[in-house]
RNA sequence: CGGGACGUAGCGCAGCUUGGUAGCGCACCUGAUUUGGGAUCAGGUGGUCGCAGGUUCAAAUCCUGUCGUCCCGACCA
């Protein structure tokens, strides 16, 4: 490719919608342009970087013995009404509708297209198990876009749906999907980790998401300091202590409290530790009204106690409906002496001796108390957000936390749409069985954005080999008419290199070398090759690492050799 | 969906308070000089000031509505 007819129209100013590095990069580099909200343009070169990063994915997934097939993006209503996703899924499902009025949805995810599709054609246990995957548009009507590529309403997603004949088949394709994202994460050159994560709404009993790490990460994850624990701080666990705590009880009593709504003002007025504090929390679940028990030094994880709950929507009670139930205001609620309220303790509450929580009374909080004896616990669980310094709970070293991108997801669905949707087999006895499902997904546009996310200096990107939209720039210093050896010289590189099947760029544009320098930094080519008259003079030129910023002087006729060793170099990073 | 902000040339911005018919930098075009890290000088192209109403002799500027975009929060199978 020659730079002069390129279509990277690259921007020397940052433009004023770009927030994030990725988003910012991709514009100023001339890879990305927005038509509208979380709606984008790949040019040329994003548009290579994509075909890139999908092509490792093909490799892995076929390895793995899935097949690729071409799904709708146009779904109709029927479909989404059959699994009942018409209706729980809202205002994120992309909806429209025909000139005769029937309604369909553009596709977030394809689990009804394939499910239908598979209870259609396979009939028998002989067929299974099945492995489809699809590399297409994908739509979510999102609240709010955001972070350019990170969060569209339309993205390129990878998703892959196998169908096995039991759980352990499934088993089976999950441990292979676990591996092969592994594969293709590591290829791309990205730092990861496969971390825990919450199954969400579409149910199952296990998920994994591959993490990138990056500051950027709108996720959070703990992981373990010494082990291999690692979880998305939606599900992340601590070690649970239970040791009893040795404190003679003592007697419960009311305490005046004027004015001590939040534990930091009862710390301060009282003088005790937020950790001998016990926090009530008032929740609306859906139509139930429910009482959350914590530590008061402890964070709530909603995420936990909506799965414990079973709730479709988990809000915190107003201050009219707290009153309603408890006839106590916000802020003085506690769990001694409730009747007839769902209260889920969280489990490290029942270690606690001696502790303060509030008296169900306004300017009152009760001293000494000791759950069981002073108030009964019938439901106790991990209800609690998980804090960096805490201990694992695999190993019980320390706890770290850290920031990632999201860029892939396994679940185990089993047998929900199959149910659903009607996806049978007859097994070797000639009865009917459900097949058991898995879906696996990767963010194509969110992986290339996390790649820049990780690697990127004030110049600009640092593509990975593997995904870089060409290895090699090749710059000849000046275009002078009188130094036409320059451009010749450039000009054979390109061309032995081009014979070579290596990917690179001549930039034979009519601009000064501080314009094609720059350019070649903030595009992130790998390697580039500079031709300038004092190195040509004794027979070299430069190649210049953009990763390391090393540079080797390279004999004319060594050059391609040169190159190709170095874009032989391993890649592979992560974890 | 709640809160905040913005919309003026391709990009980044000023002008708006105090109404008088639009400006700066970059980019782009022409010429000259320049050429190892986003050149200099001279000349030039390009804008119904998001849109629609209203007030006014007169609106980028004031008022109302509307659309779009971004940020924070909520949300995120």
């Amino acid at each position: 490719m020659r730079a002069s007819q390129m279509f990277a129209p690259t921007l020397r100013e940052i433009p004023a919608e770009a927030e994030i590095v990725s988003h910012q990069l991709l514009m100023r580099s001339g890879m990305l342009r927005k038509v509208a909200s979380g709606v984008y343009t790949y040019m040329p070169l994003a548009w290579r970087t994509m075909k890139k990063i999908m092509d490792i994915i093909r490799e892995e997934m076929d390895k793995a013995g899935c097949q690729e097939l071409m799904l709708p993006v146009v779904h109709p209503a029927e479909l989404w009404q059959q699994s009942g996703r018409w209706q729980v899924y809202g205002d994120e499902l992309w909806r429209l509708h025909d000139r005769h009025g029937r309604d369909f949805c553009l596709g977030p995810t394809h689990e009804e297209v394939i499910t239908d599709l598979v209870a259609r054609e396979i009939k028998s246990y002989k067929q299974l198990p099945l492995r489809l995957y699809q590399i297409q548009n994908k739509y979510r009507d999102e609240r709010r876009p955001r972070f350019g590529l990170m969060r569209g309403r339309e993205f390129i997603m990878k998703d892959m749906y196998s169908f096995d004949r039991d759980q352990e088949g499934l088993e089976e394709s999950y441990r292979l999907m676990y591996q092969a994202y592994t594969n293709i994460f590591t290829r791309c050159g990205l730092d990861f980790r496969p971390v825990v994560a919450d199954n969400g709404a579409i149910g199952g009993d296990a998920s994994h998401e591959f993490m990138v790490l990056a500051e950027s990460g709108e996720a959070g994850i703990i992981y373990c300091s010494s082990c291999s624990y690692a979880a998305s701080s939606e599900v992340a666990e601590a070690y649970l202590d239970r040791t009893p705590c040795n404190e003679i009880p003592g007697e419960m009593k009311e305490v005046e409290t004027p004015h001590c709504k939040t534990i930091e003002d009862l710390t301060r007025f009282l003088n005790v530790s937020p950790e001998k504090t016990i926090k009530t929390l008032c929740y609306q679940a859906d139509d139930q009204f429910v009482l959350a028990v914590i530590r008061g030094d402890r964070t709530v994880n909603e995420i936990k106690l909506k799965n414990r709950l079973g709730c479709l929507e988990l809000t915190m009670a107003s201050d009219e409906v707290i009153k309603k139930y408890l006839d106590s205001p916000a802020g003085y609620v506690g769990p001694v002496g409730v009747k007839n309220i769902r209260m889920i303790v969280d489990r490290e509450v029942p270690f606690l001796a001696n502790a303060v929580c509030g008296a169900n009374k306004e300017h009152y909080h009760l001293i000494n108390v000791n759950p069981d004896r002073d108030f009964s616990i019938e439901e106790t669980a991990d209800i609690r957000l998980v804090e960096e310094g805490e201990i694992c709970p695999e190993c019980r070293a320390k706890l770290l936390s850290a920031r990632g991108i999201e860029v892939g997801q396994i679940f185990k669905l089993g047998t929900k749409y199959s149910e659903s949707m009607g996806a049978k087999y007859l097994d070797e006895n000639g009865k009917e069985q459900l097949m058991v499902m898995g879906c696996y997904g990767i963010g194509v546009g969110r992986t290339m954005a996390a790649a820049i996310e990780q690697n990127y200096d004030a110049d600009g990107i640092i593509w990975p080999m593997a995904i870089a939209p060409y290895h090699v720039v090749v710059v000849p210093v000046s275009d002078r008419d009188r130094e036409p050896e320059q451009m010749q010289a450039a000009t054979k590189i390109y061309q032995d290199l081009l014979a070579q099947k290596v990917e690179v760029v001549l930039d034979d544009r009519k601009e000064r070398p501080g314009v094609k320098f720059k350019d070649a930094d903030l595009i992130g080519y790998p390697l580039r090759i500079t031709v300038g008259s004092k190195t040509l003079a004794e027979g070299k030129v430069e190649v210049k690492m953009r990763a390391t910023g090393d540079v080797h002087y390279v004999e004319l006729d060594r050059v391609v050799a040169f190159v190709k060793e170095k874009l032989n170099l391993p890649e592979e990073r992560g974890f």
